[in-house]
DNA sequence: TTGTACGCGTTATCAG
DNA sequence: CTGATAACGCGTACAA
């Protein structure tokens, strides 16, 4: 900046009011600094600029995990909306782990950035009590929660896995079960779970244990899990699952099987996919928008970094209940 | 660190030491600083401390779309490597554009970087000189050149395609066809596409233009892509995809034309993902793993910033070509 | 092993 | 509209 003032004729701060502020700057001024700037080749200094004025352009985005396509969507809606006002992006996997949460958080607070945008509102207590008291910017996203941090976006996953289950009854289903990863921390699956339940009841089935069916995130598990399931429990005539890829796992087991869909079962689930549109027969899926949800979040965190508190508390996009041939 | 400083009765200089270096301070006067900087609840700043030291720890990745899985699973190896050593990430997408990806290099020069890792070896001329003068560690993946910026890794997409040619002429192919998205900057797309035609006319065959065929990079596309093409072209006999979402979708319109495989038609791809061992009939896939070149390109990225010279230029992970029902 | 002096490149603030 | 001065919080370099 010394040496563009110097070839400008003028001193560093107007530089710096030409660079940041333009109209603070006299229009030849400015235009004569511009081509110093050029000229020099100037690249700015955001680290330095952070320093001085204590305010940052970072955002921190904390996920479970980046590969999962449903994460990396959102990641891609959070990152088009803030790239725009020209932030960037701290991004930390969690690996579905509370304390690893808490660990990321603390270490990125040393780039002082100027929000987060977490998953869940499941946090460990530690970080609840971090975030309270630094009073950054926060957006919880995916889950909508009475209690949130300070704003949060995302569906009812309660009131979804509820339309699911009255969806499957509807169709014909007596036994069904539900499919899922076992990540005790996720309150999604959490609410999920507690739905499924509460509906079970409803219809007057109780939902034992066995009802639940654990799974890792891969086609092959779900498979197996499925298999070993039907063997068990041959009555089985539903299967709800916590992603795509569970619900494309079930269906191939069951279609091994021979079973007929949606008559002797019934799949369906949440997260929905291209792939489960393609499959045959194709899946009924609960679906919202990855990219929606992403971008909503950042604009609530833009609106809490820089429209103060005017902020909403709580955004429900909602979600689909999107009917194919597997109900 | 004054407020450490005054507490622990030592000058901030020595706090400052205390934290990043404790061998270089005697262990009666750190234990001293660290209680007094945990009972302040001390947050260093990375800010300040890459301004004065003139060392970020921030390390540039640029891929195509992070939605890819093949993109998300080479972040992941990246980061798994890189946050051991207490470097952060800053990730960008060029959208598959070159002048893209030299705004994104650009703007973020200005948070001063330790390094880059991009994606392929296909850049802008600008971007190119740019690297070339700023002499900063680069890496560049997923692709093999003559001629790297600095250094590279992944595998010969060439070979890999020529292989790949010749394993479905083996298997009684005759008349090949490149099932791909049509992105002209992409050096893996244009390096398999030589070596289709080279391998086409090894076999005395001509690639002419109707040989390949262009779709975008969903499984809705690839199916039409594929029925368009199977109705104009009813006597192909292999489909080769630059991606497992193609394959997968090829596959789906194969069958659903009844035609067997692998004797009437045969198919294969590259990038190997579980569902292609999955399907049915699975999948021929070329395979390298993401993760791993990933996690090496961070390592040479590291071997640069850390250690000087000594780096190695170009590290060939290889390939496998999984053979499976589809030939 | 610890301390002193200074600089990193910018912006805040107030004066002119 | 522009300038002078003083931070921002830390690390480098050298001295003690």
């Amino acid at each position: 900046m010394e040496d563009i003032a110097r070839l400008a004729g003028v001193t560093a701060m107007t530089v710096s009011r030409a660079l940041r502020s333009p109209q603070q700057v006299a229009e030849p001024t400015r235009a004569r600094i511009e081509a110093a700037a050029k000229e020099l080749g100037y690249t700015p200094n955001s680290v330095a600029g952070t320093l001085a004025s204590s305010k940052s352009r970072f955002v921190v985005v904390i996920v479970p995990t980046i590969t999962a396509s449903i994460y990396s969507e959102s990641y891609a809606g959070i990152s088009s909306v803030l790239q725009e006002k020209g932030y960037e992006i701290l991004l930390g996997n969690n690996g579905y782990s509370l304390e690893h949460e808490e660990d990321l958080v603390r270490s990125f607070l040393s780039y002082r950035p100027a929000g987060f945008i977490l998953t869940g509102y499941t946090h460990s207590p530690g970080l609840r009590q971090l975030l309270q008291k630094i009073s950054l910017p926060v957006v919880e996203t995916y889950n909508l929660t009475d209690d949130p941090l300070r704003v949060s976006v995302g569906y009812s996953n309660f009131r979804a896995m509820y339309e699911l289950v009255e969806h499957v009854m509807r169709r014909g289903a007596r036994n069904p079960v539900f499919l899922a990863t076992d990540y005790p921390t996720n309150d999604r699956h959490t609410d999920r779970k507690r739905a499924f339940d509460t509906a079970l009841r409803d219809h007057g089935i109780e939902p034992t244990p066995d009802r639940v069916v654990f799974s890792d995130l891969t086609y092959a598990a779900a498979i197996s899990a499925t298999d070993r399931h039907l063997r068990e429990h041959p009555e089985t005539d539903a299967i709800l699952t916590g992603s795509y890829v569970l619900a494309v796992g079930a269906l191939f087991e069951v279609n091994r099987r021979k079973l007929r869909l949606p008559n002797e079962i019934r799949i369906a689930g949440f997260d929905d996919h291209e792939l489960c549109s393609i499959v045959e027969p194709n899946i009924t899926m609960i679906y919202s928008s990855r990219r929606h949800i992403g971008g909503t979040a950042a604009r609530m965190l833009l609106d809490q970094i820089e429209g103060g508190d005017k902020a909403v508390r709580r955004v429900d996009v909602g979600f689909e209940l999107i009917q194919r041939a597997t109900t």
